[in-house]
RNA sequence: GUGGGUAUAGCUCAGUUUGGUUAGAGCGCCUGACUGUGGAUCAGGAGGUCGAGGGUUCAAAUCCCUCUACCCACCCCA
């Protein structure tokens, strides 16, 4: 007689979001680190916040859509109005805000906050995800827009991404606004409209893009100068009627930044780069896979005058940039860069039998204690089982201390990537270890 | 919210057009050949309510209906 089964709960995470098994946490360890040390190379420091805010934080300022329609929202049980955070910047400028009169300026942090969005998950978007966020505060000179910049190059460059892997798009609003406004006089009305085609322009065919310009109200002669600006090359920007724009100015001032940098041949003045978010004032960039069968921007950031504004009465400039963990998983992975693995453990330390088995935690404990990260055989099995898993968890040494060895204090080590096996003193065995390690 | 696609073993997929023995393959997993040595080879084994529910039929993975989940694109964004 078999008991009737209890129905059986769904092994599946919920929807939008992800089990990160050991071999996927490697990978996101290693982007996570890749980012830090980007950060930490320039002095940023590590901050975090509460998943939790009030709603009204986000109700003020990071627009309607994001509000009403993707964010996770609830009231607690003393009828507080509660909301997962959908982005890391109101938490930011909050905590900004609070302590703005006793931090020493600039304020350079960065976070690794993950963030909840209601939406329809598909390729590079889930409910859940991890947003690498970087941000300076307190300096109005476009000098912390190039450090800003530096910093995601430097992320892009030790995930192992080159020049002809991706590009950074930059331009400034200030540039767009002149343009829009005192050089081709549209009014505000239609600027909207404008700049969504602007936005939209790489995805569209030449025709489809004259037809949505044309349907926000530009004249043909506008749009021949439209395109024309949009091809605008930054070393163009001298010759160009609106040269003398304080837009124009701080693009070429950031562009020969990057090239005493060395760094220009990784960014391009891209004038139809507008995103999304409606607090940008100034610079505004996004970064993209030159490959071509990936359109999207794979993250973006810029300058926001005013974000503090909301909680204090002093007004602090920001830039920054944040870059999502799916997007960056998804470029590495189609740019064959996911490294080697480690192993999980330097020696696996095999048993033989129960008589064995004491000796056999003594020598790994040997070894942990000198530093090797040491995994025992838990229980006594047959050495060929033992070796298997070994091979499996590709850990690159196997040490075995049969009833031979022990009589004579010896301990033989097997090089599982060379087949090499040598057998010494245990008190010489952490030295070839280390030798064959190369640690 | 709109549109398209998919669902069969742990994974990748045949089989569905034309309903018919006990639903298959490769990989993976377990056991043994191999009582002190992994990858190779050979032999054996476990593992499926064919996404769910209903209908048609003597008979359904296969035909019909409904639902669900996942993937992709649009919108928007990371």
């Amino acid at each position: 007689m078999t008991e009737p089964l209890a129905p059986r709960l769904s092994v599946v995470p919920y929807k939008g979001t992800r089990d990160f098994y050991p071999e996927d946490m490697q990978i996101r360890n290693h982007i996570f680190a890749c980012m830090r040390s980007a950060a930490e190379s320039f002095g940023y420091q590590e901050y975090d916040g509460p998943m939790l805010e009030l709603f009204e934080l986000y109700a003020a300022k990071s627009g309607e859509e994001l509000v009403n329609e993707q964010l996770y929202h609830f009231r607690d049980r003393a009828e507080r109005h509660v909301a997962i955070r959908p982005e890391m910047t109101p938490t930011v400028a909050r905590m900004v805000a609070a302590r703005i009169n006793e931090l020493p300026r600039p304020i350079r942090w960065f976070s690794f906050p993950n963030l909840w969005r209601y939406e329809k998950p598909q390729r590079g978007r889930l409910r859940e995800h991890w947003q690498f966020n970087v941000d300076v505060f307190g300096v109005d000179s476009i000098a912390a827009d190039q450090e800003i910049i530096e910093i995601a190059i430097g992320v892009m460059l030790r995930l192992g991404a080159g020049m002809e892997d991706f590009s950074i798009h930059v331009s400034n609003r200030k540039l767009l606004n002149s343009f829009l406004l005192d050089r081709i006089g549209i009014d505000d009305e239609h600027r909207k409209k404008v700049c969504r085609a602007i936005d939209k322009k790489a995805k569209l065919s030449v025709e489809a893009f004259h037809e949505m310009v044309t349907d926000a109200g530009l004249s043909p002669g506008q749009i021949d100068e439209l395109e024309a600006f949009m091809n605008l090359n930054w070393a163009d920007l001298d010759r160009h009627s609106l040269s003398d724009s304080q837009g124009a100015s701080e693009i070429r001032e950031l562009f020969r930044g990057l090239e005493s940098a060395g760094l220009a041949g990784y960014c391009r003045l891209d004038p139809s780069i507008v995103r999304g978010l409606d607090y940008y004032t100034g610079t505004v960039f996004e970064m993209y896979d030159l490959a071509p069968e990936n359109r999207r921007a794979l993250f973006g950031g810029g300058r926001y005058d005013d974000l503090v504004g909301m909680f204090a009465p002093t007004r602090l400039s920001g830039v920054g940039f944040g870059m999502g963990d799916v997007t960056i998983r998804d470029f590495i992975d189609s740019h064959g860069l996911i490294p080697m693995l480690p192993a999980s453990a330097d020696v696996f330390v095999t048993m033989f039998d129960e008589s064995g088995q004491e000796s056999s935690r003594e020598l790994a404990r040997h070894m942990r204690q000198s530093g090797l990260r040491a995994i025992s055989q838990i229980e006594p099995a047959k050495l060929g089982k033992q070796f298997k898993w070994a091979a499996q968890c590709r850990i690159p040494i196997v040490a075995i201390q049969g009833p031979d060895e022990l009589v004579s204090q010896q301990v033989s080590l097997k090089n599982m990537v060379t087949g090499e096996q040598v057998t010494v003193l245990v008190s010489e065995s952490v030295m070839t270890i280390r030798r064959w390690l190369g640690i």
